[in-house]
RNA sequence: GGGAGCAUAGCUCAGCCGGUUCAGAGCAUCUGCCUUACAAGCAGAGGGUCACAGGUUCGAAUCCUGUUGCUCCCA
C-alpha cells in the first residue's frame, strides 16, 4: 500500500479523539495508583477559544498526558466560569438589541434570559478544546453556577461571616448616574478631555481678609467639602496650622489638614477635600476622620445635603456655581486644562465616584499562611520570579470587596429585617427562624415577606477561589472519596496577571477549608502577542482563529509550534512560522515511519557490524537525551523538553541513526536491527505523545498491529537506561570525520556515488579508535579505509582533533589553496595557544584557580601544541611538493 | 506615585554556585543539491564588544554600583 509522502491530519485527529472518548480513556476514578490532578482555569462560560487558551490548555494536556504515561491516575477536571460581569454585560447587550431594557425586567425574568444565553453559548469553548486534543475528564465537567458549586459558595460565605471574616463596609464605587448602577473598574473608559481648572479662594475662619486658594476641576463638589489639605512641609501654608476654613457660599467651617499626599506642584498646592466624591479624598477622610457629605442623588442631581441647587444636574450646577462664586469674589482665575475623565462603557455617561455599602472580606488573617506556603516553597512558582510579586501583594493585602451590583451570580445570602438589621443564612426560611429566635422580632408576627434578600451577587472570584475544592464537592462533603484522593492537586497552569485575583485566593481557601495547599506547582504562561508584540485581541483583529489553524495544520502542529517558543512566564510572539515548524516536524515523523515501514526484513541476515555499533550508539544517545528531557520536565521547562525531543528525533534518529542503518536501495534489513529501530521508534513516539497526541497515536498504530482497545496514551513512558558517554564522545569524533569528508567531496566536486579511499595517520600518542570505522566507511562511501604511519602523497588531507586524514585523489590538488587553509588554521591555533600560555604563565591564576581548572588549561595547551605540530608538518610537506 | 522584571546572533530564547557545553539552540538568511523516506527535504556556511559606564576578582555574559531603554503589576 502506498502511503502519502505528506502527513495529513485531516480525519486522523477526529478519529482518535472519538476513539479515546469511546474507550473512556480520559475518565478517572480514585484507585490505588498515585493521583495526578489538574483543575482547568475555568474559561468564561460563553467565551470562545483564543490563542491564550490554546497555549494554556496545551500545557495542561502535556502535563496530564505525561503523568498518565508515568503510571499515575491522571485527572484533568474541565469546567467553565459564570463570569458575572462579562456574561451579564453580554446578556444586557443582547436584550438591548431586542429592545428590552434590563431595568424593565424583574430579577427572575432577567436570570431566565441569562440562563437561556448560557445554555445557547455555554460550553462551546469546551468543545473547541476537544479539537486541540485536550484529555479532560469530561464526565467531571463543572460550572461555577451548578447547584453544588453554587451552594458551596453560599456555605462558605455564611461560614466566613460567622467567623467574623466577612463584614459590611463603605467603599467608593464607579457609579453610572444614567444606568443607576455601579460599574466595575473594567467597564470604565478613561478619555482625555479639555476641561478647566478653577482657582477658588476660601476664607480663613476668624479673619477679615485672609484667604487660601485651591485648584479644582469640579467646583460643583465644593458643597461637599469637609477639609482643606496641604503638604506638611509646604511653607506657604505653615501659618495655617490649626486654623479652620470657610467653605464658600455655605460658610461651613472645615479643618485645615496636612498630608504628604498633596502634590505641592499642582495648582496652588492646596487641595479641597470632598470625601464623598473622590476616592483619594475619601481615603484622606478616613485617615483624618472627616465628615462625609454626599451632595449628589443617584441620578447625578444635587441632593438635599448640598443645600444649594438641590435637584439640578451636576453639570448645570458646575456652570451656575462658577457664576455664583465669581459674583461673590471667590474665583481667582480659570485655566484651560486637560485631564482624564472616566466614562461608562455602557452608557457613555461620566462616571461619578460614589460611596456605597458593600460586603468585604478580611484578608490579613488568611493571607499569612498563604504567603508562608509560597515563601517556603511548599508551593512552587515557575518561574520563581513571580514569588516577588506575590510577596509584595500579600504583604500589602487589603480587604476584598466581594459584592457586585449584578444579578448573574451567587446572590448574597443576607436577609434584611424591617428594622434594617440583617441575618446571614442559607435560605429565607432559615433567616426567618433565626429572626424569630434572636432578634427584637422574637415575639412579633413576621413572615417570609418581611424579609428582603440582599440584591447583590458575589464577585466571580468568590466562586473561583474555591474551584479546586468545589469541583470535588469538598466544601459540602469534606470527607468524600474524590476530594480525599485528588486534593491537593498537582499543577496549576495560569497567567501571571491573575496571581492575586485567583492564585493567592485559592491558596487561602485551600488552607481555610482543607488545611492543605490547593496545588503543588503553579506554572505561569505568558501572553500570546502578535509579531509586533501587541496583545492579541478581538478589537485589534490581530489574532488568528485557533480552530482554523487546527483545521489547516493539525492540532499537533499548532501545539508544537506554540510551545516551542514559550518558556514559562515569557510572552509568546505568535508567528505563522511557528506552526509551520510544527507541521514540518509532523511530516518528518511521518516520513520516518514511511521509511521504516518500507523495509523488507530478512530473518536469515546476520546483523552487520555497522548496524550493531549504530544501535549501540543510538541506545546511548537516546538514554542520555531521555534523562535530559525528564530533568527538563522536572524543572517545568516544557519548551526545552520539547526542543530536546525534537532534536532527538530529527537529528539523532532521522538524520543519523536511520541513515546509519538504512539498507541499500531495495535491500532487506536484518531482523535484530529492524527490531531495534522499531523499538526506539515506539519509544520516541511515547516521548512525543504528550506534545503531539494525534500523530503519535496514528503512527503507533501503523507501526505494529495493535488491539482494538489499545492506545499509546495508556502506554508507559520509556524509563531511562544507562548510557555510555565514551561511546557518545567517540561518535562525535566520527561525526566530525564524516562531516570533513563531506566537505572534501563538496569542495572537490566528488559525487557521493563515487567511492573514495580514506587513510588515517596513526597518532604516536594513542591507539586509534576504530569503533565507528565501518560507519564512516558506509556513510562516506569509502572503498578502502586504512591506517598509515606516514602522510599520503597526492591526497587531500584534513585534521580532526590532532589526527590526520588523507583522501588520495586522482586529479591535481591545488597546493596553494591547501596551504592557505592550513596557514589560516595555524595562525588561529597559535593565537589560541598563546592565550592559554599567557594564562598558565600568570602565577596568580595558577595559585588561585582550582586545580581542575588549571588542568583543563594544561590539556588545552597540549592539544593545541600537538595540533600545531601536525599543521606545521603538513605545511612543510606541501611546500616541498610545491617546489 | 509605589513595586517587580528584562536587555545575549535578523527573530524567539538558553546560559545554575564567576573558570571546556562559553559565547550556544531553534527559526530566519546565504551557498550547493529534485541523492529512491521526507524540497514541509538533504549537505554545508556566515552571523553577537553578551545595552552602556565603572567596580570587585588571577579570571565577569554571569557578582556589585550607576546610566539608558523596554515591559508588567498595583494606585
Amino acid at each position: 500500500m502506498e502511503i502519502a509522502s505528506k502527513y495529513d491530519s485531516y480525519g486522523v485527529e477526529d478519529k482518535w479523539y472519538d476513539y479515546w472518548m469511546k474507550q473512556g480513556f480520559f475518565h478517572s476514578v480514585p484507585d490505588e495508583r498515585e493521583p495526578y490532578c489538574i483543575v482547568i482555569p475555568p474559561p468564561n462560560v460563553t467565551g470562545v477559544l483564543h490563542m491564550g487558551h490554546m497555549l494554556n490548555n496545551t500545557i495542561q494536556d502535556i502535563l496530564v498526558r505525561r503523568a498518565r504515561m508515568l503510571g499515575k491516575n491522571a485527572c484533568w477536571v474541565p469546567g467553565t466560569d459564570h463570569a458575572s460581569i462579562a456574561t451579564e454585560a453580554k446578556v444586557v447587550a443582547k436584550l438591548r438589541e431586542q429592545g428590552i431594557d434590563k431595568a424593565s425586567l424583574t430579577r427572575d425574568e432577567f436570570l431566565e434570559h441569562a440562563w437561556e444565553w448560557k445554555t445557547k453559548h455555554g460550553g462551546i469553548i469546551l468543545d473547541q478544546l476537544k479539537k486541540l486534543g485536550a484529555s479532560c475528564d469530561w464526565e467531571r465537567t463543572c460550572f461555577t453556577m451548578d447547584d453544588g458549586l453554587y451552594d458551596s459558595v453560599i456555605d462558605v460565605f455564611i461560614d466566613l461571616y460567622n467567623k467574623g471574616l466577612i463584614y459590611r463596609g463603605i467603599r467608593m464605587v464607579n457609579w453610572d448616574p444614567k444606568a443607576l448602577t455601579a460599574v466595575s473598574d473594567e467597564e470604565v473608559n478613561y478619555k482625555e478631555v479639555n476641561s478647566k481648572l478653577y482657582y477658588v479662594r476660601y476664607k480663613v475662619e476668624g479673619t477679615q481678609d485672609e484667604w487660601i486658594t485651591i485648584a479644582t476641576t469640579r467646583p460643583e463638589t465644593i458643597l461637599g467639602d469637609t477639609a482643606i489639605c496641604v503638604h506638611p512641609e509646604d511653607e506657604r501654608y505653615s501659618h495655617l496650622r490649626g486654623k479652620r476654613i470657610l467653605v464658600p457660599l455655605l460658610n461651613r467651617s472645615v479643618p485645615m489638614i496636612f498630608d504628604e499626599y498633596v502634590d505641592r506642584e499642582f495648582g496652588t498646592g492646596a487641595l479641597k477635600v470632598t470625601p464623598a466624591h473622590d476616592i483619594n479624598d475619601y481615603n484622606l477622610g478616613l485617615k483624618y476622620k472627616l465628615e462625609v457629605i454626599d451632595t449628589f442623588n443617584p441620578n447625578g442631581t444635587m441632593s438635599e445635603a448640598a443645600r444649594l441647587f438641590v435637584g439640578e444636574d451636576r453639570f448645570v450646577v458646575r456652570r451656575k456655581i462658577t457664576e455664583e462664586l465669581k459674583n461673590n469674589g471667590h474665583i481667582v482665575k480659570i485655566e484651560e486644562y486637560t485631564n482624564k475623565v472616566g466614562y461608562s462603557e455602557r452608557t457613555d455617561e461620566v462616571i461619578e465616584p460614589r460611596i456605597s455599602v458593600q460586603w468585604f472580606m478580611k484578608m490579613k488573617e488568611l493571607s499569612k499562611p498563604a504567603l508562608d506556603m509560597v515563601e517556603d516553597d511548599t508551593i512552587l512558582f515557575h518561574p520563581a520570579k513571580y514569588k516577588n510579586m506575590y510577596r509584595h501583594w500579600m504583604a500589602n493585602v487589603t480587604d476584598w470587596c466581594i459584592s457586585r451590583q449584578l444579578w448573574w451570580g451567587q446572590r448574597i445570602p443576607a436577609f434584611y429585617l424591617p428594622n434594617g438589621e440583617f441575618i446571614v443564612a442559607k435560605s429565607k426560611e432559615e433567616a426567618l427562624a433565626i429572626a424569630r429566635s434572636k432578634t427584637e422580632y422574637r415575639d412579633a408576627e413576621i413572615t417570609l415577606d418581611d424579609l428582603k434578600q440582599d440584591e447583590d451577587v458575589l464577585d466571580t472570584w468568590f466562586s473561583s477561589w474555591l474551584w479546586p475544592i468545589s469541583v470535588f464537592d469538598g466544601i459540602r462533603n469534606p470527607g468524600n472519596p474524590d476530594i480525599n484522593y485528588y486534593y491537593p492537586t498537582n499543577d496549576l497552569i495560569t497567567a501571571p496577571e491573575i496571581i492575586f485575583f485567583w492564585v493567592a485566593r485559592m491558596i487561602m481557601a485551600g488552607w481555610e477549608y482543607r488545611k492543605a495547599i490547593p496545588f503543588k506547582n503553579v506554572y505561569f504562561t505568558g501572553i500570546v502577542r502578535d509579531k509586533q508584540g501587541r496583545k492579541m485581541s478581538k478589537s485589534l483583529g490581530n489574532s488568528p482563529e485557533p480552530l482554523d489553524l487546527i483545521r489547516q495544520n493539525g492540532a499537533d502542529a499548532v501545539r508544537v509550534g506554540m510551545l516551542l517558543c514559550s518558556p514559562a512566564g515569557n510572552d509568546l510572539l505568535y508567528d505563522d512560522a511557528l506552526i509551520e515548524q510544527g507541521r514540518n516536524f509532523c511530516n518528518k515523523l511521518w516520513n520516518a515511519m514511511r521509511l521504516v515501514k518500507g523495509w523488507p526484513v530478512d530473518d536469515s541476515l546476520a546483523q552487520p557490524e555497522v548496524n550493531k555499533v549504530s544501535v549501540d550508539w543510538f541506545n546511548s544517545a537516546f538514554n542520555a537525551s531521555l534523562l535530559n528531557i525528564n530533568a527538563l520536565y522536572d524543572d517545568y521547562r516544557l519548551s526545552e523538553a520539547l526542543m530536546a525531543a525534537y532534536k532527538l528525533v530529527w537529528d539523532d534518529f532521522c538524520s543519523w541513526f536511520l541513515e546509519m542503518i538504512k539498507p541499500a536501495y531495495q535491500q532487506p534489513i536484518d531482523r535484530p536491527t529492524f527490531e531495534a529501530v522499531t523499538g526506539y521508534f515506539e519509544k520516541l513516539l511515547k516521548v512525543l505523545h504528550p506534545f503531539m497526541p494525534f500523530i503519535t497515536e496514528e503512527i503507533w498504530h501503523i507501526l505494529a498491529e495493535r488491539g482494538s482497545t489499545e492506545s499509546i496514551m495508556l502506554s508507559l513512558q520509556p524509563v531511562p537506561d544507562g548510557y555510555d558517554q565514551s561511546l557518545i564522545d567517540k561518535f562525535v569524533f566520527a561525526e566530525d570525520v564524516i562531516m570533513a569528508v563531506r566537505n572534501v567531496r563538496k569542495e572537490k566536486n566528488i559525487p557521493q556515488k563515487e567511492s573514495i579511499r580514506l587513510f588515517i595517520r596513526k597518532n604516536n600518542n594513542e591507539e586509534p579508535d576504530t569503533t565507528f570505522d565501518t560507519l564512516v566507511g558506509k556513510l562516506c562511501n569509502i572503498s578502502e579505509l586504512g591506517y598509515v604511519a606516514e602522510k599520503v602523497d597526492g591526497s587531500v588531507s584534513f585534521i580532526v582533533g590532532s589526527t590526520e586524514f588523507f583522501i588520495p585523489l586522482t586529479g591535481t590538488i591545488d597546493i596553494a589553496e591547501e596551504l592557505k587553509k592550513l596557514e589560516e588554521e595555524l595562525t588561529y591555533t597559535t593565537g589560541f595557544l598563546g592565550k592559554v600560555m599567557q594564562k598558565l604563565g600568570n602565577e596568580s591564576f595558577v595559585n588561585h584557580a582550582p586545580a581542575a581548572v588549571v588542568d583543563v588549561e594544561r590539556k588545552k595547551q597540549e592539544d593545541a601544541a600537538s595540533r600545531i605540530r601536525v599543521l606545521e608538518e603538513q605545511i612543510r610537506g606541501l611546500k616541498v611538493q610545491q617546489q
